[in-house]
DNA sequence: AACATATTCAACCGCACTGGG
DNA sequence: GCCCAGTGCGGTTGAATATGT
């Protein structure tokens, strides 16, 4: 046992959590990465006897494992429907704008993201989050930083998404992108979000009621998306978000969870082309009818996959001097 | 190529809660 | 009401890997 097993006096459940420690070290417990064979044994023992009572499945299946350790193995990366991978806008965004709504709930922001586990979203958070309100040196529940993801990241993630799906369907017909100008028009809904003047020059974008012209150009680096390998914050994120691939729950699905997402059947959240919060905080309707011509979308398709999106000591800094904010977008 | 530093994420921890006996 | 096993959650660690010098 290391220092960390060190806990308090008058604890519940402590004398079982002191016989759990007691034991790993009687019966020689493992511990550490899991084995391949590890992997196996439990995976054949769950499918052939289902999960649950973690302790005692442990010692039918054989595992030198605590019960815990096989049930976070389970959950986390065996399990059949766990999604492994690059986090998607839509994904990003979501986490952001629930994790806005309920703070470090991992396990329940989880449950909106089908596949996605409460260790990977808050491993999510902490490396790529929290990472950027270090090196901006605020805190990461200070105003300035909420406002900024808030104002900031989270409209761009959605102008992303939109400038995603656009170039998906840029190729057909219908979609013939008269787009004129070299600025993309996109207007997004959302819902109770309130900008503020300073930024209301930035986003294309009806927020809260606040209609906002915002045409960002997409003709600089700065503020072109990265859509291969690098999401604004530097995380590792889909080039294209395809919710049909991530969310196959039929309408009307069964899921029991009552915060399960649905899609758009008018309470659910996503569609095709509009995102919709589980519980309305706010709700992003996004107007695909942004026209973006060969130019434009061509970023998305350079390869500049290295950078940000938008530099966050650019934006609060812009944010501070509403009068050069157009330098950044 | 070698080393240092940074980043990622699987796994662990303590703690709280629940339900059965 | 108490005890205890089981479970779940959020926080933390550290090995592996990536990146920089």
């Amino acid at each position: 046992m290391d220092a960390r097993g060190i806990r308090g006096a008058n604890q519940s459940g402590r004398d079982s959590q002191e016989d759990e420690q007691q034991a790993m070290m009687m019966e020689d417990l493992r511990r550490g990465p899991w084995t391949v064979e590890e992997d196996l044994t439990l995976i054949n023992y769950i499918a052939n006897h289902g999960e649950g009572r973690w302790n005692s499945l442990a010692r039918s299946a054989g595992l030198k494992r605590t019960g815990k350790s096989c049930r976070l193995r389970w959950l986390n990366y065996l399990r059949p429907d766990v999604r492994r991978g690059n986090i998607s806008l839509e994904e990003q965004l979501l986490i952001l704008e629930l994790h806005s709504r309920w703070g470090n709930r991992w396990s329940k922001i989880a449950q909106h993201l089908p596949g996605r586990t409460d260790n990977e979203i808050k491993n999510y958070w902490r490396t790529r989050v929290q990472k950027q309100a270090k090196q901006l040196k605020c805190d990461v529940n200070s105003k300035q930083f909420k406002d900024a993801m808030r104002y900031l990241w989270m409209p761009r993630l959605v102008e992303r998404i939109q400038a995603a799906s656009t170039s998906t369907t840029a190729a057909t017909p219908t979609s013939a992108m008269a787009a004129p100008a070299p600025m993309a028009t996109a207007t997004t809904s959302i819902g109770s979000m309130v900008f503020p003047p300073s930024l209301a020059s930035m986003g294309g974008s009806d927020f809260g009621g606040v209609q906002v012209n915002a045409t960002p150009s997409y003709s600089t680096p700065e503020n072109s998306c990265t859509t291969a390998s690098s999401d604004s914050f530097g995380a590792q994120v889909s080039p294209v978000s395809d919710l049909a691939e991530y969310y196959p729950i039929p309408v009307g699905g069964d899921n029991p969870n009552p915060d399960y997402y649905q899609p758009n059947n008018g309470q659910g959240c996503y569609q095709e082309s509009s995102l919709t919060s589980p519980c309305g905080f706010f709700n992003y309707g996004l107007d695909f009818q942004a026209c973006m011509d060969q130019n434009n979308t061509q970023w998305l398709d350079d390869g500049d996959t290295s950078d940000s999106l938008w530099n966050m000591e650019d934006v609060f800094y812009s944010e501070q001097q509403p009068a050069s904010i157009n330098n950044y977008y």
